[in-house]
RNA sequence: GGGAGCAUAGCUCAGCUGGUUAGAGCACCUGCCUUACAAGCAGGGGGUCACAGGUUCGAGUCCUGUUGUUCCCACCA
């Protein structure tokens, strides 16, 4: 039996115990149904200890949405949640929360760290996870999983050690970029470019044999110290006397070679190009190929070398086991220990007293950063471990290609294309103790090193137990990688949930993250498990603020979603974040919008009140007859069902959205219920019986409809209306139902509509009160149908009396008259009107009908137009011709009956 | 230097594979407490769909170019 709900819907008081109620009652829960096809989606982790920002709730609302009307379609639907260690993020947080008590990681030690990086793990961990029930996420949380659990970290493992086994994961010296802040390596993904002012300085190397000056142009003059030849280009005629010449590094006489290489550009400068091995990624190639010694300068955490450093590199040395390419180790003298910009100043001082620095010039040029810290990159030389990219991207291309996994909205391929085309090894190897931590170990006697996912107990090579394990941790993205199959259980080929559950169906993420998450995710499915992780990639934009700026914490710009939610509700937000916004682009938060989208929910409950005050029944059903009016709400309903299905099976939540929206508070609201009021409000029981029922079943499948959108408010209106079933979340997805399409019927109703809409206009423009009623005269040929109307336009159209004939008025003294399509309309009112402004009104709208009606006509007498265009356009046109005909017709007579 | 997005009403944006007289919300104007809802109802004003060409019977929608704007990618010493 139906209850009643308060008079204002508030959310605050609702959103939480429903969602306890599903939760508790297992609604989210993925289900290995056999009988049923699997739809999986899994969430993009957010960072563990993070907070729920915009950006997740766009994202996370789109998934649930799907996961909700795929589960009501009778998918046996999972939505994986979880969360990820974000190794660099994290480290951080915590390296800056010990500094507030003086600590600094190397005075704890790894282990100790460890442990208080856990301790924030967990002091944290829960905080976006709560954040994300608020939201509404449907998500299964008895299969949450964390980027570091056993599950996850074993994955790692397992798959770190096929790579080295397979040669697919290498070590060594290479060009890397260095954080100096971060005190890490990153990857190429991880290095963000800004525009920033700079120099160009031109400096003068000495050729020994010549004692010519060659001008060579660097921005950055500090690396010279580690020059270890200049290029010249050998087709260069400039310079074609100066082959197997040397010059004079200045500062510190150094001789160096001058070699021809393809690098140096005879079109760009002087031709002239210094060579750096190890402080930059060109000249580092450069080095490689004429076996240049790569010297270094400058030290990890950004300071000029000096006799310290000296002494490690020499230690190595002696050790005996020293690494291909490792760079030798300059004393810069009296600039060692110089940060690298006062090294900077303090050698152009230099340069320009001994008269090596020509000039400067202004320059703009980009810069790497740190995407974290946003610190100056430093490519530095340094020994770390690879991801050989090219066999491994291959068929990550081609599965893309051949249509396996598809990017919606489809120029999103291009992006993860032109990524994976252009893809280079893939420098895994972080410097952090937050992760997972790198599976190799070695031997202290042999220099052997043991890739393997368990700690060796001795050296395979020598028996030696002294054994070390790599200290350094990986990417997070490499675990984020797997995250399709590993929380569903891989590596274990024989886990139940991998096996039903897997490959997932719907992956849904902003354009940002296409290169570091999707395509590592899509190489890593096929590699690992032979099978594309996801058929389709659904790609957003991101949220942006009022402005059109990018919300950020430096910016102080951001709008916290759980403010949001408090204030207006969770439903609001969601509605807020879909409407009106396009797959792939980006939107703004405007707070306007998140009021209109809450008062879309106020109306949904007053009208839901509307429908429980009046009801009486408590079944859900169809009565056995149906008036014109409800065939009219019941065929428009069955369009809603059809198109909203469809565009959401193209993953157009927005347009999806809409339509819902326009179907409750146009038809529904404003004409069905209307209409209802004086079946409701009449002495006919049966009537009023049988306009419930209608109410009732409409509104039923509106709430289905939207439920996905906005489930919290949907639900509890179910729960107070006639149901069977437990909730409204699991119920089944309404169906386009051929019985209930009444197409002609539903064009009878609406030109009753078209009377009571031409009644209020024209009561409108005259100023008449709604509460002057007055008596109507339809005249028409069509009186079976208007004769249907007579209720409507009583309640409706503000009259006391109808007469529907076929005769028009003897005497128009004394009445308005108007027009539709399929009547003519008098309303005695005219002492109120003014004669003139009458004509003139009824001219201005014959002029509009006739231009219009000459527009039909031209189309339809174009032999092209008739014989090309499709048979429905054409019905279409010649519909509206015979309608404006009419229409101009009666507007006609009626100037003429003014006189 | 490549690649992409966007440009539609005062503002924020929809407009799917080209097909009625281009829509919504907010704002604005007029009139309404008609009891589901004033977080509302009824009515109304407001757009040469950035510009120029082209394809087509038909273009906001497709093609080319121009302008403006935003973003992504790229080792210009």
């Amino acid at each position: 039996m139906a209850r009643e709900l308060p008079k204002v819907y508030e959310p605050q008081s609702v959103e939480s115990s429903i969602y306890e109620m599903w939760e508790k009652n297992g609604c989210f829960k993925g289900h290995r149904d056999p009988n049923k096809k699997p739809y999986t989606i899994v969430m993009p982790p957010p960072n563990v200890t993070g907070q729920l920002h915009m950006g997740h709730a766009m994202d996370n609302t789109l998934q649930d949405i799907l996961i909700r009307f795929k589960r009501m379609q009778g998918y046996a639907a999972l939505w994986v949640p979880g969360t990820d260690h974000a190794s660099i993020a994290t480290e951080a947080k915590v390296v800056e929360d010990m500094r507030k008590d003086g600590l600094t990681k190397e005075d704890l030690g790894r282990e100790k760290f460890l442990e208080r990086a856990w301790a924030w793990k967990n002091k944290y961990g829960g905080r976006i996870v709560k954040q994300l029930r608020t939201l509404g996420s449907s998500c299964d949380w008895e299969r949450e999983r964390f980027t570091m659990d056993e599950g996850c970290s074993d994955a790692v493992k397992e798959v770190f050690v096929r790579l080295y086994n397979e040669g697919k994961i290498y070590q060594g010296n290479r060009m890397v970029n260095w954080c100096p802040h971060c005190d890490t390596s990153i990857s190429d993904a991880e290095v963000e470019y800004e525009e920033q002012d700079g120099h160009f300085w031109h400096l003068l190397y000495q050729v020994k044999e010549t004692g010519e000056y060659l001008e060579l142009a660097t921005t950055r003059p500090e690396t010279m110290l580690g020059d270890t030849a200049v290029a010249i280009n050998a087709g260069d005629p400039r310079y074609a006397h100066l082959h197997g010449c040397h010059v004079i590094l200045p500062l510190l006489n150094k001789e160096l070679p001058i070699v021809c290489d393809e690098h140096a550009d005879m079109t760009k400068g002087t031709g002239v190009v210094k060579i750096t091995p190890a402080h930059d990624p060109n000249d580092f190639e450069v080095g490689q190929r004429h076996s240049l010694p790569i010297v270094r300068c400058f030290t990890y955490d950004g300071h000029m070398t000096g006799k310290a450093d000296v002494e490690v590199y020499e230690a190595l040395i002696a050790s005996g086991h020293v690494p291909e390419n490792e760079p030798e180790v300059l004393d810069c003298g009296k600039y060692a220990g110089m940060t690298t910009m006062e090294a900077r100043k303090a050698i152009l001082a230099d340069l320009e007293a001994c008269g090596a620095l020509k000039s400067v010039e202004p320059l703009k040029h980009d810069v790497g950063t740190c995407y974290r810290c946003h610190t100056t990159i430093e490519p530095m030389v340094s020994k770390q471990w690879f991801v050989r990219m090219q066999s491994l991207a291959e068929p990550a291309i081609e599965s893309v290609q051949k249509g396996e996994i598809r990017f919606v909205p489809e120029r999103f391929t291009k992006t993860y294309l032109n990524w994976m085309n252009n893809t280079r090894d893939w420098c895994i190897s972080r410097q952090l103790w937050w992760g997972h931590q790198i599976p190799a170990w070695y031997c202290g006697r042999c220099g052997e090193t043991i890739v393997a996912k368990e700690a060796p107990c001795a050296c395979p090579q020598c028996g030696s137990n002294d054994l070390t394990q790599d200290p350094d941790t990986l990417d997070t993205w490499f675990s984020s990688a797997l995250w399709p199959f590993s929380t569903l259980g891989w590596p274990d080929e024989g886990s139940e949930d991998l096996k039903f559950f897997y490959p997932t169906n719907t992956l849904v993420t902003g354009y940002d993250i296409i290169g570091f998450w999707v395509s590592r995710m899509i190489f890593s499915g096929l590699a690992y498990t032979g099978k594309a992780p996801f058929d389709t990639v659904v790609i957003h934009g991101i949220v942006r603020d009022a402005l059109g700026r990018k919300m950020s914490k430096s910016l102080g710009n951001g709008i916290d979603p759980l403010k949001v939610i408090e204030q207006y509700g969770a439903d609001a937000l969601r509605l807020m974040l879909v409407m009106g916004s396009t797959p792939g682009n980006d939107m703004r938060y405007i707070e306007e919008k998140v009021i209109a989208m809450r008062n879309f929910a106020n109306k949904i409950w007053n009208a839901s009140r509307f429908v429980l005050m009046n009801l009486t029944i408590g079944k859900n059903e169809l009565p056995e007859t149906l008036e014109l009016e409800d065939k009219w709400i019941l065929n428009k309903l069955n369009v809603a069902i059809r198109d909203v299905t469809a565009q959401l099976e193209k993953f157009e939540m927005g347009i999806a959205a809409q339509k819902v929206y326009d179907f409750l508070w146009d038809d529904f609201c404003d004409w069905y219920i209307e209409l209802t009021k004086s079946r409701l409000t009449g002495d006919n029981e049966a009537a009023k019986i049988q306009a419930q029922q209608v109410l009732c079943y409409v509104l039923t499948d509106i709430l289905k409809l939207l439920h996905p959108f906005m489930p919290f408010i949907t639900e509890e209106i179910w729960q107070a209306l006639p149901h069977s079933g437990d909730y409204l979340m699991l119920q089944d997805w309404p169906k386009y139902n051929p019985a209930l399409s009444f197409p002609e019927d539903a064009a009878a109703m609406e030109k009753i509509m078209d009377v009571i809409k031409a009644v209020r206009a024209r009561r409108a423009e005259m100023n008449v009160a709604p509460s002057r009623k007055a008596e109507l005269t339809v005249v028409t040929s069509l009186g079976d149908v208007f004769s249907k109307g007579i209720p409507f336009f009583l309640r409706l159209a503000s009259t006391t009396e109808v007469e529907i004939t076929t005769e028009a008025p003897q005497s128009v003294d004394g009445l308005v008259s108007l027009v539709t399509a399929d009547a003519k309309l008098y309303i005695p009112l005219a002492e109120l009107v003014d004669l003139d402004a009458e004509r003139k009104r009824i001219s201005k709208e014959l002029e509009k009908k006739q231009k219009y009606l000459a527009g039909i006509q031209s189309k339809l007498a174009n032999e092209k137009f008739v014989s090309k265009a499709p048979e429905a356009v054409i019905q279409r046109e010649r519909d509206n011709l015979s309608k404006t005909e009419r229409e101009i017709a009666q507007l006609e007579e009626s100037l003429k009956a003014l006189g």
